[in-house]
RNA sequence: AGGGGUAUGGGGUAAUUGGCAGCCCGCCGGAUUCUGGUUCCGUCAGUCUAGGUUCGAGUCCUAGUACCCCUGCCA
């Protein structure tokens, strides 16, 4: 990425101090631990960015970790999508690791821990181990098992691994205090017996550690420095210390620090709920572009590039923050003006008649051709020709019988420039029936070929227009932003209460310049004054709006 | 109830550790513009509350207030 003032958050900080102090010896590594239970998504987004990019601004490595200790709920099919929308974000992990690749290790651990005194068997069942932890002002009790020999513990654990007993039987605990005013240090459960497929070792395992056990273990065994978390993972910090405090480590402990989670308005990151509204079959699945998902913002033409700027723009912090959806629209809009494509396509058409156009020798319209820049932002991105002639179709809302104050576009009598073509000026309406208008007819300023008036003349709107000759069918999806109608912070009953179901509405019949077709899948382009909307990898001529352009008129209209 | 964490304009985030409260987004106003887009200029507006220490407090001290996290064999 490009140079930029150096961040002065205070994990870099932190690891700037590591650094002078060689902590580490000046090496800094970190680690992004997915559990490959769902699809990334837009909440996920800070932790990669984090991950990453600390260590990008240090020289350092980050790995990607499945942390797959719930053979429960974890599949290869999530691991194959978080390791590619990784990829797409840009960013390249050092190596692919699961945390399943240490339960081998880990496991001799555990023995260590048992040999240590500091782990025991507990024979309680899960009520039991729940009701006697106590609660925020009462201590726990002790468990009648505790205090067994490391002999027996030894035995017991063994027996656990080789697959003796049934499930929630037994579980191996740390031996801590279990008046601990922290309740992570109540005796955490470290192994929990689960006869279960997992994905990635099969039917090897009949224990799965817990979240608690494996991870900064995990951590150590890769070598990582920094281990950086969400801000709920706080008071696990003591037992995450704890645990290796106690272990023979070969080098310097990791170190956890935790930092505030970026929430956004209107947008689900349940995945719980997600998955919902995907087996309900409200969306079309997890790349839906109205989902949240980091596929379904790809598909609907978000720039990763975009993603990484807001997210560095939010910063590092311990508070909790709820950004606005727009804020994230905003730096999407920055980036595509300035990559994105011209063309002009009409969503809701308007038959526009130029009834001095002229016709060539054998009775037919004349047909003219205009060079268009392809995007005013960037002259290396060329032109295009455009085929103009006396039929065209323009924008419903361009056209106003009676404008309203303000309103700079056609209207009977109004001059307005065609883009990059004519002058035209209305003269009067053609209704149907039902006095709906069908047709609006005008004149055309033949002096102001190519967009300009030689006397000087001015005018105060430019409008898109697609001659009706030359004119493609297209569909546009258009979206009520990403997905929850529901008030920040609101909760409510129902899972998909708050969700709009409906917030995808489909315009058929629009008619674009020929020049779209050549839009690649997933290719966004700037639909004249209309908004960014990303061509469909799955059906061609289908185009998703990505962001609306800010629209002063529209806001104003609004305000009224 | 106990423990931990965080409070800076409308939103977000800085302030060389006690020395002119800066930046980004937004809003509003203006200029430019062949997109009511972009770009440029300008305006508005802030240290949670109450005390204290100090020549000087966003920063240090005391007391309070608000919000977040913690009682899975989830992560």
């Amino acid at each position: 990425m490009t140079s930029s003032p150096p961040p002065t958050d205070f994990i870099h900080d932190a690891i700037r101090r590591d650094n002078e102090a060689g902590t580490y010896a000046g090496r800094v590594q970190t680690r992004f631990p997915p559990e490959p239970n769902g699809y990334l998504h837009i909440g996920h987004l800070k932790a990669i960015t984090v991950d990453f990019g600390i260590a990008e601004d240090f020289g350092g490595s980050c790995m990607l970790r499945l942390d797959d200790t719930n053979p429960d709920t974890e599949d290869v099919e999530y691991v194959d999508s978080i390791v590619d929308d990784i990829a797409w974000l840009g960013y390249t992990p050092a190596e692919v690791r699961y945390a399943s690749d240490y339960f081998g290790q880990l496991y001799a651990w555990a023995e260590y821990l048992v040999e240590q005194g500091l782990a025991y068997v507990d024979d309680q069942d899960g009520e039991t181990i729940s009701a006697t932890r106590g609660d925020f002002s009462t201590p726990g009790v002790n468990s009648p098992f505790r205090q067994r020999s490391v002999e027996e513990n030894l035995d017991l654990l063994r027996r656990m691994r080789a697959g003796e007993f049934p499930d929630g039987t037994r579980v191996l605990r740390a031996r801590i205090d279990m008046a601990h005013e922290n309740m992570q240090m109540r005796d955490p459960v470290m192994y929990r017996i689960r006869h279960a497929h997992h994905h990635n070792t099969g039917d090897a395992w009949p224990i799965y550690p817990t979240y608690d056990w494996a991870h900064g273990q995990s951590d150590a065994f890769e070598g990582v420095t920094h281990s950086l978390c969400t801000l709920e993972f706080e008071s696990h910090r003591p037992l995450y210390d704890w645990f290796l405090a106690n272990l023979p480590l070969d080098s310097a402990a990791p170190r956890q620090m935790e930092f505030a989670r970026l929430e956004l308005t209107h947008t689900v990151t349940s995945k719980r709920r997600l998955r919902t509204l995907v087996e309900q079959g409200v969306v079309d699945g997890w790349d839906d572009p109205r989902m949240p998902t980091l596929r379904g913002l790809r598909r609907r033409g978000y720039p990763a590039s975009a993603l990484r700027a807001f997210c560095t723009a939010v910063g590092i912090t311990r508070t909790n923050t709820r950004k606005a959806i727009e804020e994230l629209e905003s730096y999407v809009r920055r980036e595509l003006n300035a990559t994105a494509q011209r063309r002009m396509t009409v969503l809701r058409p308007l038959k526009l008649v130029l009834t001095n156009w002229p016709t060539d020798a054998d009775g037919n319209p004349v047909v003219e051709h205009f060079e268009i820049a392809n995007n005013p932002e960037n002259a290396e991105d060329g032109t295009r020709q455009v085929a103009f002639s006396g039929e065209l179709w323009i924008e419903a809302d361009d056209f106003a019988e009676v404008p309203p104050p303000k309103y700079f576009r056609l209207s009977p009598g109004r001059e307005v420039r065609l883009r990059g073509a004519y002058f035209v000026t209305a003269t009067d309406v053609v209704k149907d029936a039902d006095g709906t208008i069908a047709q609006v007819n005008a004149t055309y300023d033949p002096a102001s070929r190519g967009g300009n008036s030689p006397d000087g003349r001015k005018v105060k709107s430019t409008m898109h227009w697609v001659s009706a000759a030359h004119a493609a069918p297209l569909t546009v999806a258009l979206y009520d932003r990403l997905f929850s109608t529901a008030a920040p912070g609101a909760s409510t009953g129902e899972p998909l209460d708050d969700v709009n179901p409906r917030s995808r509405e489909l315009l058929t019949g629009c008619q674009a310049e020929a020049a779209l077709a050549e839009a690649g899948p997933g290719q966004v382009v700037q639909f004249e004054r209309l908004g960014y909307f990303a061509a469909d990898a799955r059906s061609p001529g289908l185009f998703h709006r990505t962001v609306g352009l800010r629209d002063e008129w529209a806001a104003a209209q609004r305000r009224r």
